[in-house]
RNA sequence: GCCCAAGUGGCGGAAUAGGUAGACGCACAGGUCUCAAAAACCUGCGGAGAAAUCCAUACCGGUUCGAUUCCGGUCUUGGGCACCA
């Protein structure tokens, strides 16, 4: 039982002065101050409650919020649901009820549970993305893309189960079988509904430069995109003098080396040119692809399956017929679906080469025999391009191509475009109506939100389609006289993430997405804190929304984002990943019950850096509770009450200077753990000092409320406060009090220590070097040597060496 | 297979424009107080050794007066992936 200070009761205290002050309303109209925005990724409110992970990046964005109106900012720091998603949907087909009611219930639950910790959110800008006011603006954003082109219908193959009548999410198929029941899935192809995200590829990529993001996931949406420079090649096929097709390369430098072509199962070309005796084969293995996912397709890695055609194509370049193959390591989606293989330059076309014995040809010198050569040099056997290297042989090679009117540059892209619809309930409406004569009606402005109707029944249509196809009354609709159908596929979960920083800053507007003035003053974000698992889908995907948005003058800047930080990882007490399955998830309400909110915070804040994933100890937790215990009894005992003083000592001032100093600093770059421990030693220092300077007693309790500010708050009214300490102003130091008049400088001989010394700081290199030789230690270790040289590094260390 | 991180005491970690490795905390041990225990406080705490000293930041090399930090290679763990031509 511990018997410090009654976290329980100061919590109730100040989590109702908070709520009912409303302190943390922000006024985003208020243009007299700054503005900082600090966003959190909103949670999904599943129906597990809050872990303790998710505290960890709201606690550091806590502190940033707190920190930044002590510092005179006006703060917006909002927080909301993505609301919509599959697990609602899966919990609503098993107990038949309407996904919002429990959501609803969700929502309310994780409500309590952040409030409980002392986020200082303003609530007052709450959204929920499943509210018909907030989805009525991504239904809005959707037709301004379809207006812009942007949105586009299309064919697509997705998972389908056919026992369970419906299309499954890749998280949903394990091994060629559905998760639940292990039912047999299939590839089938349905219309779908495209955004052209590819359109935007080149912002996408430039707007990374401006971008305060960690590397890697600049890194990661930058190989998303992947874009390269490389050109086509168009191949005629031999016998077929109207067929032919294209190849993209980056290494078009190599096609004098290409013995063999490939094409993607897919290739629409296929069925033209497969000779009579390879027919069945070729069938048979387009068959056999199709059955694998896409995701299975690149699982098997070790093998390179394909078979013959039967067909050969001409090398335009030296009219050499090269057979013509099917194989899956070509993929339809990227570049043309089809390939010139080069196997003394190319490992994937080296491996298949191997595989089914095919011609190998060298077009760079090397010596390489067991994998291929691709680094640069001398190109052989090339024509024009001999003895050049890969860029000047690209050139030669690419004019030449040019001048024979089979090939060109071509810039291509990995990105491909968002498969935007789902056949699920569960989501955002398109606001699409399809009329019986095939074309197509997007509601009007004023006709949104289009509202999700009730249904009867949530279970899967059975055909793969949406559910909503059983709501009759809602399907059929009559436009002038003109019968049509509604879109009934929905959005996916990403959409209403894409842009609800916006909507956060003008949450209540129904008349547009958000004042263009407000918009215009509040973005970017100035800093964004979540998971890792983001780096490419949701963060790609808001920035795609974004830069669309800019086109259409809605904002006005052209990166939503500009600083952004990934929390690490709260593992289980054993290093492993916290899961119900393993049974290590532990549960904030209860630790907030027995040790605290405060502590609980602190503790997280300390376990290390924030973007490292850390494994859980309860002890630890006891730790950072045993340290408020001792701040508090601080402030609240006669004993140390009885040494606070308005006149300054200076015993503290090194310590309180250097403090506010490193505190200041290690906030802004979100290091909180070290940011702690020199508070620890702080309050180590205070116990050990005797009287204990007013200012800086309260200057620390402003640091500490950040990260503990019911405790904060509380302390900062026991020395008679009458405000709260939320908006006071953030503690000053003086650098002067900060530097030291002596160093303690290392002494080395042949770089290993053997002394040191306490000197004047700033001591001139030659009295520091005659205090050194005097040295007892010094003196022995370099007796019978030869002193070659000695190096002084200013106010660190002295390096003598000696032979 | 590819890409990106990271490997430091019993544990979480600290220290890198190259300069005293192990701050701060946890755990543990000893002590004070107590009839006793808990709490609190004090002391110790990488390994070897009596000591001098030696060894030690995943492993092997290199650069340097000096390397946890820089370079090359290897191994392990974590994260990401769309075989991207």
């Amino acid at each position: 039982m511990n018997m410090g200070y009654n976290h329980q009761q100061i919590e109730q205290k100040w989590k109702k002065i908070w709520e009912d002050n409303k302190t943390y309303y922000c006024d985003t109209k208020d243009f007299s101050k700054p503005k900082y925005y600090v966003l959190d990724m909103f949670p999904y409110p599943s129906g597990q409650g809050l872990h303790v992970g998710h505290p960890e990046g709201y606690t550091a964005s806590d502190i940033m919020a707190r920190m930044k109106r002590m510092q005179g900012y006006n703060v917006l720091h909002p927080i909301g649901w993505d609301a919509f998603g599959l697990p609602a949907e899966q919990y609503s087909i098993k107990m038949n009820q309407h996904p919002y009611n429990f959501t609803k219930a969700n929502i309310e639950r994780f409500k309590k549970q952040i409030q409980s910790f002392g986020f200082s959110y303003d609530w007052d800008k709450e959204i929920a993305t499943c509210d018909p006011s907030y989805y009525k603006w991504t239904q809005w954003i959707f037709l301004k893309m379809y207006e812009k082109k942007l949105a586009y219908i299309d064919f697509r193959p997705v998972n389908f189960c056919p026992a369970l009548g419906t299309v499954l999410a890749n998280e949903e198929v394990i091994d060629g079988k559905s998760e639940v029941g292990g039912f047999e899935v299939i590839r089938k192809s349905m219309r779908q509904w495209l955004l052209k995200i590819t359109d935007y590829a080149d912002k996408l990529l430039d707007g990374l430069d401006d971008l305060d993001w960690p590397n890697s996931t600049l890194e990661m949406q930058k190989n998303w995109i992947g874009k390269s420079i490389g050109a086509i090649v168009n191949f005629k096929i031999k016998g077929h003098d109207d067929l032919s097709f294209d190849v993209f390369t980056t290494r078009v430098d190599t096609l004098y080396g290409c013995s063999y072509t490939c094409l993607a199962p897919e290739h629409p070309l296929l069925d033209k040119i497969v000779t009579k005796e390879h027919l069945e084969e070729v069938k048979k293995y387009q068959e056999e692809v199709l059955h694998k996912s896409e995701l299975d397709r690149q699982k098997v890695n070790k093998d390179k399956t394909g078979v013959f055609t039967g067909a050969y194509a001409i090398n335009p370049i030296n009219n050499e017929e090269v057979p013509i193959y099917v194989a899956d390591y070509v993929l339809l989606s990227y570049g043309s679906g089809a390939v010139m293989a080069v196997p003394s330059h190319d490992q994937r076309d080296f491996e298949f080469a191997k595989q089914h014995n095919l011609k190998f040809k060298k077009v760079i010198e090397n010596d390489l025999v067991d994998q291929a050569y691709v680094d640069d040099g001398p190109h052989i056997n090339s024509g024009l391009a001999n003895g050049k290297n890969i860029q000047q042989a690209k050139e030669i090679i690419l004019e030449e191509l040019k001048k024979l009117g089979c090939g060109k540059e071509k810039i291509s892209y990995k990105l491909r475009d968002w498969l935007f619809s789902r056949q699920r309930y569960w989501g955002e409406p398109i606001p699409m109506i399809i009329m019986d004569d095939g074309s197509l009606y997007p509601l009007h402005e004023s006709e949104l939100p289009l509202v999700l109707p009730e249904l009867d029944e949530y279970k899967p249509s059975g055909t793969g389609e949406s559910p909503l196809v059983h709501a009759k009354q809602w399907l059929n609709v009559v436009i002038d006289g003109k019968h049509g159908l509604r879109e009934t596929n929905t959005m996916p979960q990403w959409a209403g993430s894409c842009w609800y920083y916006i909507r956060y800053i003008d949450p209540h507007n129904d008349k547009e997405i958000g004042d263009k003035k407000l918009l215009d003053h509040w973005l970017p974000v100035d800093l964004y804190i979540g998971g890792a698992e983001h780096a490419v889908l949701h963060l790609l995907y808001a920035r795609f929304w974004h830069k669309f948005l800019y086109d259409e003058g809605v904002v006005s800047c052209k990166e939503p984002f500009k600083k952004l930080f990934h929390q690490g990882m709260i593992l289980g007490s054993n290093g492993e990943k916290m899961s119900k399955s393993r049974g290590n998830v532990v549960n904030p309400d209860e630790l907030i019950i027995q040790y605290g909110a405060d502590a609980l915070r602190l503790y997280e804040m300390f376990m290390g850096p924030l973007e490292a994933s850390l494994p859980w100890s309860s002890q630890g937790l006891e730790g950072a509770r045993r340290y408020l215990d001792r701040v508090y009894r601080i402030y609240s005992e006669k004993e140390y009450l009885d040494k606070f003083s308005d006149e300054n000592s200076h015993e503290l001032d090194f310590s309180y200077n250097f403090l506010v100093k490193k505190v200041t600093q290690d906030f802004e770059k979100l290091q909180f753990n070290t940011a702690i421990s020199q508070m620890m030693i702080f309050i180590n220092d205070v116990y050990k000092a005797k009287s204990l300077y007013r200012p800086y007693m309260e200057g620390f309790v402003k640091l500490l409320s950040c990260i503990c500010p019911f405790l904060g708050e509380e302390i900062y009214q026991s020395l008679g406060h009458k405000e709260l300490i939320d908006y006071t102003s953030w503690p000053i130091y003086d650098e002067n009090l900060i530097k030291l008049d002596n160093v303690t400088i290392a002494i080395q001989v042949n770089g290993k220590l053997r002394g040191s010394v306490e000197v004047k700081k700033d001591i001139e290199d030659d009295d520091l070097k005659e205090i050194v030789f005097k040295l007892d230690s010094i003196i022995k270790h370099t007796k019978d040597k030869q002193i070659k040289k000695v190096i002084v590094v200013k106010n660190k260390i002295v390096n003598i060496v000696a032979i």
